[in-house]
DNA sequence: TTGAAAGCGCTAACAT
DNA sequence: ATGTTAGCGCTTTCAA
């Protein structure tokens, strides 16, 4: 382990020199150009690295970003791995580092991680926090503390806080329109549950109810049905759906496993799609692009909320005041599971 | 901020004594009950949290774990995902926290993150390294420093060192044996690319190759196309196989997505699955679980892969002595997309 | 521009 | 069982 004690022995200066052009940038120190070269000379040839721990203790900063997840499994999830990959990329164009906090402690006295702790262990200088069972009173201590943080893709009521999420009211109002302008007025919703995160109802629940409200298209309990995010739920309530009364020309499924679930429920029916229905997407993958007939589905860009989510707490842990909402627009990928009715 | 001088001070002892009840389990310190109790009650109620960079400075230990990818993109893989939430799984019930690290560094001078360097700045304790593009140096570098780190679900020829993979030779002949008891003879194979990873050839391609010579299976460019991991690749291929003069009645595709490729290719070309053409996919997801005909494929059990590399390493961070392989099987999902043929 | 000295918060060796 | 002392490797005043 070659130290900065090292260096300034051979080159004969002390370690506060050897410091004050190491731990700069190239470009300034006040040292001197010639004792600036030899030190660094020094320094690349015996291999010197800094020890991140000792300078963490002196400047009382880690230079490390954590993400915090409800649990291992939220891994899995397309979704967050699309967030995480963001995040991710953010990071390693800077000089962070990156760690990975998940809120659920099994076995442990703490049911929940305490996330103040982690600044107060010096674990992080800045979280991101994509969890969307975090206690809320936990993000509340991190304001009080003064911690910095960023919401990824969630916001609580009646906190205001630096976060970047969809516009998940507005893409299901898009949705709407979309279907309404392809002629659709029997239009069923199955966006999975109403309830996720902190929040008692979701956006994307709001946002059909007052699209629905602005077209008159007729909601109700025949129109719109809550589960979970299931493909096998979904191709169950499709199925009864599509054998009712009068039935939708039309069905919006939150996720691309339920879109999946409607078509093979209109498949099993004798259905055709998108003749005889058709079908929109609240989330797409591969499952919704490689599908028989693939489906159009919302594209919501979670790459690019984990970036920016990244980018600004970088911004805030450079002082930045204030906080701020980012709003990343969707796009919705047209592809062959909607058609025009009369 | 409080410390363990707060602590000190208000007990009436010295810190040294408060570090030595706080710093091990509530178990065994030398200190006695009395103080012992004392100590835990003041620390308690000014909610005092150790400053990891003081005490690792102190112990030279990081009590962090490095997880090492190639590139930002890799984490939207299936597959890396499973691995890194077996990995994180393994973490979050030890006394350890997860960085990820990844190789690439778009626009600097190394092109490579150094892996030493991360041990010599004291960012981690070990590394768990699932990055197939690794500079075969860099790992040489570690072991010649006795750096601690496990290849997770990769190896790399001539190197003897811990270890966590899958059986991909025994899954390949697993298929071969599995479409021959069928009774398949005329059996494709598009395994993906023929190199991944530092090796000159990938596992899964010996495993067929042998798994054939034994059989009796021809292979042969009309046999075994190597394309990139691809569905369209793996459509166009299977296309062309399908129409060759004596098509194949099975074909084993690389992994999910090209499944659904060769599914595609065969329902274009006006045949059913399985009663013309059986499927085998050398990956699971959702997306042969979801197929309109559920995709027979190779579970590999990546989760427990991340999950055995995370323990593996951690017992070789408490001093286990020499080098071991783990091999995690692998297990064959039946669906519905093979059938027997007379 | 450089040196001297103190300190970041903790642990560990040596004493008692 | 507890106190004393000396670092761990770095940064940062304050002087010169």
């Amino acid at each position: 382990m070659v130290t900065m004690k090292d260096i300034a022995k051979i080159v004969g200066c002390t370690e506060a020199t050897v410091s004050r052009v190491l731990s700069k940038p190239e470009g300034e120190s006040p040292i001197s150009k010639p004792l600036q070269e030899k030190i660094r000379v020094v320094a690349d040839r015996l291999g010197y690295q800094p020890n991140l721990m000792a300078r963490g203790l002196a400047t009382r900063k880690t230079d490390n970003i954590g993400v915090v997840l409800d649990c291992y499994e939220h891994l899995t999830h397309p979704v967050m791995m699309q967030t995480i990959a963001g995040i991710t990329k953010a990071i390693s164009t800077s000089n962070y580092s990156l760690s990975i906090f998940v809120l659920d402690q099994p076995g442990r006295k703490e049911k929940q991680l305490n996330l103040a702790n982690l600044f107060a262990r010096r674990q992080v200088d800045g979280l991101l926090i994509a969890a969307y069972d975090v206690d809320v009173l936990a993000i509340v201590e991190l304001i009080k503390q003064k911690y910095p943080f960023v919401l990824v893709n969630m916001s609580v009521d009646g906190i205001d806080t630096n976060l970047v999420v969809n516009d998940s009211a507005a893409y299901s109002s898009a949705v709407v329109k979309y279907l309404y302008d392809l002629g659709h007025r029997e239009i069923a919703f199955l966006p999975g549950p109403s309830k996720y995160g902190p929040n008692p109802k979701r956006k994307v629940i709001t946002g059909i109810e007052s699209a629905a409200a602005e077209y008159g298209i007729r909601l109700g309990p025949s129109r719109l049905v809550l589960t979970e995010y299931d493909r096998d739920a979904a191709y169950q309530a499709a199925k009864e759906l599509l054998q009712s009364q009068n039935r939708p020309t039309a069905i919006f499924a939150g996720d691309d496993a339920m879109a999946v679930g409607v078509y093979h429920a209109a498949v099993d029916l004798g259905l055709q799609v998108p003749q005889d229905l058709s079908i929109v997407s609240g989330a797409d993958s591969y499952l919704t692009k490689f599908a028989p007939v693939p489906i159009t589905a919302i594209h919501a860009r979670h790459l690019e909320i984990g970036y920016r989510a990244a980018e600004l707490l970088q911004e805030v842990l450079n002082g930045k005041e204030g906080t701020e909402r980012v709003v990343i627009s969707h796009q919705l990928t047209e592809r062959n599971s909607c058609t025009k009715i009369n």
